[in-house]
RNA sequence: GGCGGCAUAGCCAAGUGGUAAGGCAGGGGCCUGCAAAGCCUUUAUCCCCAGUUCGAAUCUGGGUGCCGCCUCCA
């Protein structure tokens, strides 16, 4: 059976076709630690577990790496609001981040690289990219010259003189940042420090990591130059995601990956959510009022790549729908276990069972062998039950 | 304004040419001393217009609406 994918890269659904056979090698754009993570994290977070957990179920053998960003200027601006230190900040977040994802029954991914432990990767890749062109130095900060990318725009189907254009009204003369740079959409590689903030040696001087770099720098160090599927928000798409490939394929001449996801965004009550229109619902509030796996069948109920309305009507109903499934999973669980049902099917792969329902007693074998059992082992998949 | 995506009942959603699955919510009913649970039953012509076809939610063309991005964002 073929897995066919929607590719934002090609704007069409495609085969999936793995860059060795049997394995998947998968990166998810992650959080920045600045704050709690609110219900979009959350989608994003359960819709990836939910792809990463039915290939592994298909019998791919999968890594998956999340990063961190824990060096950023939302991050400084919270830690000098709180007279405390970028890193106290960040782990902090970055702890509440796990027990968030722990109680939406996301499975931990099997790397969770950050910023901070990738220095060494990131300015070999800056160095990197001024060698060949496509980088400058300008004032103690570094750019990347999108300009000199041919390819740039690829991914969000933008063209560079489209976005100069629409751009003429709106780009900050008065801005000595931007002055910086010599096309208004150069972004930053490095940035020269400030006093004050935390700082890393470089060639260019003491400075740190833009934001874009770091995630090229952290998959080509755990996944490799190309990878099957590099996923995120739909928000992620420009420019984030289409600067992670200028830097990368600047350098490495190879796709940084073959297949491009996004999900769709999160709303509440019918309206986008943003922390200007004060609709801004973090996991742990949302948590306090609904079931943690109500929220799971909430979010997977719908298509991943729509917008999804959090409306309580919505959630009410996605409490009850859960409330039923859960009896019918316990039931049936008991009756496989009842039965001595055996998996003597050739294909999918067996695997590890899943974690019992809320806590409960040590996970066994699960056993399955006929339609019902296929499906029902499908269903407990697909939720992360 | 530019680029992209989406459009099936109150909400979510199946369905890829043959006269619209299912779930939740809502209405009606059964059962019960009352309540809960459970059970039964009920609710759409598929955004609009035109075309192709014996026949379209499903194909083609044109509209409309909604969403995202174009600035930090999952």
């Amino acid at each position: 059976m073929t897995l066919t994918i929607y590719n934002t890269l090609t704007r069409s659904k495609e085969i999936f076709e793995p860059l060795e056979p049997g394995k998947v090698r998968m990166y998810c754009c992650g959080i920045t630690a600045y704050d709690y993570c609110h219900l979009g994290h959350g989608r994003t977070c359960i819709v990836w577990d939910v792809v990463r957990r039915y290939l592994e179920w298909r019998g791919y053998q999968v890594k998956y790496v999340q990063n961190f960003t824990d060096i950023d200027d939302k991050i400084l601006k919270r830690a000098s609001a709180e007279g405390t230190s970028m890193a106290e900040v960040s782990e902090r977040f970055i702890a509440a981040y796990f027990e968030d994802m722990e109680r939406l029954n996301v499975r931990p991914a099997d790397s969770y690289p950050r910023a901070t432990q990738t220095l060494d990767g990131i300015k070999r890749l800056v160095y990197e990219l001024e060698q060949k062109g496509y980088a400058y130095a300008s004032q103690g900060d570094v750019y990347y010259s999108v300009g000199n990318f041919a390819d740039y725009g690829k991914l969000s189907g933008k063209k560079l003189e489209d976005l100069q254009a629409g751009a003429s009204g709106r780009v900050e003369v008065e801005n000595p940042e931007s002055q910086k740079k010599q096309d208004p959409f150069d972004f930053a590689l490095w940035k020269g420090a400030k006093p004050g903030e935390p700082a890393w040696e470089s060639s260019w001087g003491a400075g740190r990591p833009g934001w874009h770099i770091e995630c090229s720098a952290m998959v080509r160090e755990h996944l490799g130059e190309t990878i099957d599927f590099h996923m995120g928000g739909g928000d992620l798409i420009f420019p984030h995601h289409e600067n992670e490939i200028a830097q990368s394929e600047a350098v490495t001449g190879k796709p940084l990956a073959n297949y491009w996801l996004h999900n769709g965004m999160v709303m509440v009550e019918g309206e986008k959510m943003s922390k200007s229109l004060g609709n801004f619902v973090t996991i742990r509030d949302a948590l306090k009022q609904y079931n943690p796996m109500a929220v799971r069948l909430f979010v997977l109920q719908a298509q991943y790549r729509k917008p999804l309305d959090f409306t309580s009507e919505a959630l009410v109903a996605a409490t009850n729908g859960w409330k039923t499934l859960k009896e019918g999973l316990l039931f049936g669980y008991g009756r496989a276990i009842n039965n001595k049902w055996e998996d003597n099917s050739p294909s999918p792969n067996p695997r590890t069972p899943p974690t019992p329902l809320g806590g409960g007693p040590p996970p066994q074998p699960i056993p399955w062998r006929n339609n019902f059992g296929k499906r029902w082992m499908r269903i407990l998949t697909l939720l992360g039950v």
